[in-house]
DNA sequence: GCGGGCCTTTACGTTAACGTCAACGTAAGG
DNA sequence: CCTTACGTTGACGTTAACGTAAAGGCCCGC
């Protein structure tokens, strides 16, 4: 019924360990609401979790994603925060546009060996059905 | 006028120590020609270490890179080899791929950000003008 | 001959991201 | 009351990817 989950459970659901998430929380990425020493993961949370995954899919470290899921939910006053915010922003952005040139190339590179391999594949069983 | 480079040299062109060079060499991913104690880098090395650079760019370990690489120079003679060969570049492209979606969503996401705070920017820069 | 630059190998140190184990609390079920 | 399941904190272990320092070889210009 409820929305929220127990940390095995949350577990369960990300493929992760408990140990993994709490430690997350000792990093200060995930901070559930706790019922007396129980953590309660809100859909909140979990969402957090999932960012966090996604940004270790791409290779950054946990450091880099506080920062980026800080990005998320903060909303800064001032405007020299606005500023240095913006500038975080584009940090970023740059890096993940880089990643996709990267993963063009590669994509192009590996289709490229993979033609070659599938045709000679090809070519090999043709070559043995005559043969044999 | 040669194209080889001495490890200083290398190291300076790709922005990494000499002590990155040397370990990845012990990893299996170079293997530099020598001239009697000194390491000699050919063009082919140079390409690698730039396969290496961007693999890690993406997040790969130096085990995955090393699986990619291997990927590019090999050329798998046995039909069972070459099927073998083909599921890897096809994992490889699922992880990509995979990636390329995980980029996509966060550049949206991070772009819906920058456009909230370059327009709170604004008007925040309006106000002033106006409070003046 | 000597400092400087470039190179070598060997070996111990460090950081991130967890794994693993211990020792304990609490609530449910038989 | 005992076990079982689920949770807690705390502490030490582990792996990857280097950093850093030690000790020395080879060649150059002064």
């Amino acid at each position: 019924m409820s929305e929220t989950f127990g940390i095995a459970e949350l577990a369960r659901e990300f493929d992760v360990t408990t140990r993994t998430i709490r430690f997350y929380e000792d990093k200060g990425l995930l901070a559930p609401h706790r019922e007396g020493q129980r953590r309660i993961y809100s859909p909140r949370d979990q969402v957090r979790l999932r960012l966090i995954m996604r940004g270790k899919r791409l290779g950054f470290s946990l450091d880099e994603i506080r920062e980026l899921i800080d990005l998320y939910d903060a909303d800064p006053t001032e405007v020299t925060q606005l500023r240095h915010f913006l500038d975080k922003i584009r940090e970023r952005k740059d890096v993940l546009t880089r990643q996709q040139k990267d993963i063009a190339e590669t994509l192009g590179e590996i289709a490229r060996i993979e033609n070659q391999c599938s045709s000679l594949l090809a070519e090999k069983q043709k070559g043995r059905k005559v043969a044999n």
